[in-house]
RNA sequence: GCCGAAGUGGCGGAAUGGUAGACGCGAUGGUCUCAAAAACCAUUGGGGGCGACCCCAUCCCGGUUCGAGUCCGGGCUUCGGCACCA
């Protein structure tokens, strides 16, 4: 009897189905593991790449679940989004129908993955019974003022006639269709994150995170210390007196030659002198057809238009000219710059075109008075700079700021580089957003006991510039629950990542009805232990569960702060040393290798590939070895062992020091999700079998135990055929209730090991040594090394270095 | 430009500062077969020697150490992320 996969596969998957071996009891008396992967977008059909993160969690949870914690292990489906809209524009379906046929189809896949996903729990993000709590949370996030309506500058895909966050604009493109990205104004509803940077900053809960995460998030947020000082604009008789920019360096605030604003500035219009409408109104339509990508490219030439006023230094009252510069964001700080050319390398690249003057005020070590050839950034003293001249720079940062402060022109302040999120989308397939206009009562949000504001199915979602559901007219029409007057419903939809944003906290109790979760039972499950994912969602989803999980805490609606407490971030899978992708046809569909070699050969093969952690190459050829050892596993679990009759004692030591070994190196990886290395060790061990089956001189009941830890280890990994073979050996259903074995630490120490002989750290023998040997005897038997001593001669012994357990070394 | 990760046989990859190349793929030879496939056995970093063995070898150049793939300094390359952040 051959293994069978296609079989055995379908076998198993039944009868864990309808035996129910995978439902979650909320409490079974065992300490709680909460380990989740990243939910898939139901784009239709589950690729190599799904695989590669969910294969090896799913082995993970299983671990877990065989070291005896209850696992919670969900699945669920991000199922709102573009693509859904994009299919229904191009191919006339509806794009509920469409992810509906989507999901049914994965979910078959997953299943025949062999996951341990408790099919009662799955989430789909499209349901109305999910999003409405998308639209609570919103409304507990607008009472409490972390969500608000503003006209703000913003990316705009004229492709899919919407609008992208900065974060989803990837090289001046559309991150999802690559059409060049404009910018445009709108109303538009934010979450206020930046409320929570500095909470956002503080990873202290966390019990492990990649560092590498860490410092993205930590740069992606971006916090600086400096100072809002303002210029005085008095004289130039618009309704603002002052200009106000941000510095980190207020040591050089007397080395202000110009101020630069951003064009998109609202001071520009008003403060602009007749004579340079024109060229300032040209140069402002220019950088509004640039991306804000494309105005940050480094190796762009600066440029600028004099807007003909000038601001004051008020500090030794400088005349300063003030300019539109496209280098200048209106989105960080206060959208304006002091320019500062001998010690801001933009400032004085600015400076030299526009020819203004640069004007020295830290002086450099051994400066003489000449031109810079470039900006100084360093330290020194200061000059030029008045009562300040000959302090150190870096005394001048807390002295002048002292200074400002008190003659009330600037504060000491933070900036982040953080912005609020922008969660408007003007789309159909998404939350609609819970709130009313009314002529009289302004915005009113919709009460909660009319929650859901369902979705209408119909929809005319061929995007025209504005939200679809602007045209559905039965949505759009409303009365005010404040007034009773006829009114209207907000029609923008929310970002995906709302969705994504809790629900891990939906998971503990997916058909809730009284609130997004049950208290109760995410007091017994959350936060997530351990959370499995790529790295590419570091920044944005994230720190906006991040965010979702430290508001929701401060509203008084969760006990913790964080969401997931251990985070890992498995690599990419390639294949044949190049990324797949469509163009170059090297895109692997696991369906095919399941039929033909079984889930377990794909599930290994994967594991195998390299560390989780790095990602890895597929090969064609590579899986044909992982079926071999299948296959070998199979036979060596039926070899009859009542042929075994050459039964050796030494033999069946070692084999049960083996089996000790192995227990102890599998599972100290498999915790570490080092998979790769522990199925090296399986094979090793597996190798040792073969041979010891051929020689058939072990006792019996010795090496059933073996095979019996060997397919309990493997379960994890490969659940289909351990189960079986399990069942063959004559054991009780299921091995996957089984708890793993421990290692003895006793049983599995060596008796002899190769010690090595160097002769100045050269190896020059190997000999063999009992264990417990002492210093003086490793020495001994070292110098009595007959190849040893050929290189030592007659020559002084120097040093002996003797390392227990290892070697000896010669010096000479 | 900045930040991060990585560079080891023909290939994917193993190696608490202590036997470099575990495990797997591929290749070569053999067994089985009419033949092939599959499977199994053996060999497989390069060079030298009849041989026990010897020399060289972990991107490059230095350093620390009895001993470096591993630690330190400098450089090169690849991949990933971020990017005029005032």
């Amino acid at each position: 009897m051959r293994y069978n996969p296609q079989e055995i596969d379908k076998k198993w998957q039944a009868r864990w189905a309808s035996d129910h071996l995978y439902k979650v009891d909320d409490d079974n008396g065992r300490s709680k593991w909460y380990e989740m992967t990243m939910y898939p977008y139901p784009s239709g059909n589950l690729h190599i790449g799904h695989w590669y993160a969910m294969a090896p969690s799913d082995a993970h949870a299983r671990f877990k679940r065989m070291q005896g914690y209850n696992v919670l292990h969900p699945m669920g489906f991000d199922s709102f989004g573009l693509p859904a809209e994009n299919a229904a524009i191009r191919q006339k379906v509806h794009p509920h129908d469409w992810t509906i046929q989507n999901i049914a189809n994965m979910k078959r896949q997953l299943r025949s993955m062999g996951t341990i996903y408790d099919w009662t729990r799955v989430l789909s993000t499209m349901d109305a019974e999910y999003y409405r709590w998308n639209q609570w949370i919103f409304l507990q996030f607008f009472k409490n003022g972390l969500a608000y309506r503003e006209n703000a500058p913003v990316n705009w895909c004229p492709n899919d006639q919407t609008v992208l966050a900065n974060e989803q604009v990837v090289d001046g493109k559309c991150e999802r269709c690559d059409a060049q990205v404009e910018r445009t104004n709108l109303e538009q509803w934010f979450f206020r994150i930046t409320k929570f940077a500095d909470k956002l900053l503080d990873f202290s809960k966390l019990i492990d995170w990649p560092t590498r995460i860490k410092t993205l998030q930590e740069n992606w947020i971006g916090r600086s210390e400096g100072v809002d000082i303002s210029f005085d604009i008095s004289h130039l008789g618009v309704e603002e007196t002052e200009l106000h920019t941000f510095t980190t360096r207020i040591d050089t605030i007397h080395g202000v030659t110009f101020m630069a604003l951003a064009p998109e500035h609202p001071l520009i219009e008003k403060i602009v002198t007749p004579d340079k409408k024109l060229a300032i109104n040209d140069y402002i339509q220019l950088a509004r057809q640039q991306s804000e990508i494309e105005r940050l490219a480094t190796d762009r030439e600066k440029t600028g238009e004099f807007t003909g006023c000038y601001a004051i230094n008020q500090l030794n009252g400088d005349k300063i000219p003030v300019f539109a510069a496209d280098y200048v964001l209106l989105s960080y700080g206060t959208g304006a710059v002091m320019g500062v050319p001998a010690h801001d390398q933009r400032d004085f690249e600015f400076a030299t075109k526009k020819n203004l003057p640069i004007k020295v005020v830290i002086s450099p070590e051994n400066w003489n008075g000449e031109d810079l050839p470039e900006a100084y950034l360093g330290s020194g003293l200061l000059i030029n700079s008045g009562i300040f001249d000959g302090i150190s720079s870096d005394e001048g940062i807390r002295l002048i700021a002292e200074h400002v402060e008190n003659a009330s022109f600037g504060n000491r302040t933070i900036s982040y580089r953080l912005r609020d999120w922008l969660i408007s989308r003007q789309r159909y397939w998404g939350t609609p957003i819970p709130i009313i206009y009314c002529s009289t009562c302004g915005t009113v949000p919709v009460p909660e006991e009319d929650l859901p504001v369902e979705l209408p199915r119909d929809a005319d979602f061929q995007p025209k510039g504005k939200s679809p559901l602007a045209s559905n007219t039965k949505f759009l029409n409303t009365i005010c629950p404040n007034c009773g007057a006829k009114a209207e419903r907000e029609t923008d939809t929310m970002d995906t990542f709302v969705d994504s944003s809790w629900y891990q906290l939906r998971y503990v109790s997916p058909n809730y009805d009284k609130g997004p979760f049950d208290k109760q039972l995410l007091k017994l499950w959350g936060p997530v232990d351990q959370y499995t994912g790529g790295a590419e969602h570091a920044v944005m989803h994230l720190l906006y569960t991040r965010f979702f999980t430290k508001a929701l805490n401060e509203l008084g609606l969760l006990n913790f702060e964080e969401p997931f407490l251990r985070l890992f971030n498995q690599g990419t899978i390639i294949a044949d040393h190049h990324k797949m992708s469509k163009s170059r046809g090297n895109v692997i569909a696991p369906d095919p290798f399941v039929e033909s070699l079984g889930a377990d050969v794909v599930r290994i093969y994967l594991m195998f590939l390299g560390p989780w952690e790095q990602g890895g190459d597929w090969s064609d050829s590579g899986i044909k070895g992982m079926s071999r050892w299948v296959n070998r596993v199979w036979d060596i679990a039926h070899i009859d062992t009542g042929e075994f009759d050459k039964v050796d004692e030494a033999t069946t030591q070692d084999l049960t020091r083996d089996t000790h070994k192995t227990i102890r190196k599998v599972i100290t990886d498999l915790d570490r999700f080092h998979f790769n290395t522990a199925i090296a060790a399986m094979m090793e061990f597996t190798n040792k079998l073969g041979t010891i089956a051929l020689k058939k001189n072990v006792v019996p009941a010795v090496w059933q135990k073996a095979v019996e830890t060997l397919l309990v280890l493997l379960a994890p990994i490969a659940p289909h055929i351990s189960e079986e073979l399990w069942e063959r050996l004559g054991n009780s259903y299921s091995i996957h209730s089984q708890l793993l074995p421990q290692w003895d630490e006793a049983l599995a120490a060596d008796k002899m090991i190769t010690m090595i002989v160097q002769v100045n750290g050269k190896v020059r023998d190997k000999i063999s040594v009992q264990v417990g040997i002492s210093e003086d005897e490793a020495k001994e038997a070292a110098l009595n090394s007959p190849n040893a001593q050929g290189f030592v001669g007659d020559k002084d012994i120097r040093q002996l270095i003797y390392v227990p357990g290892r070697l000896v070394n010669i010096v000479v």
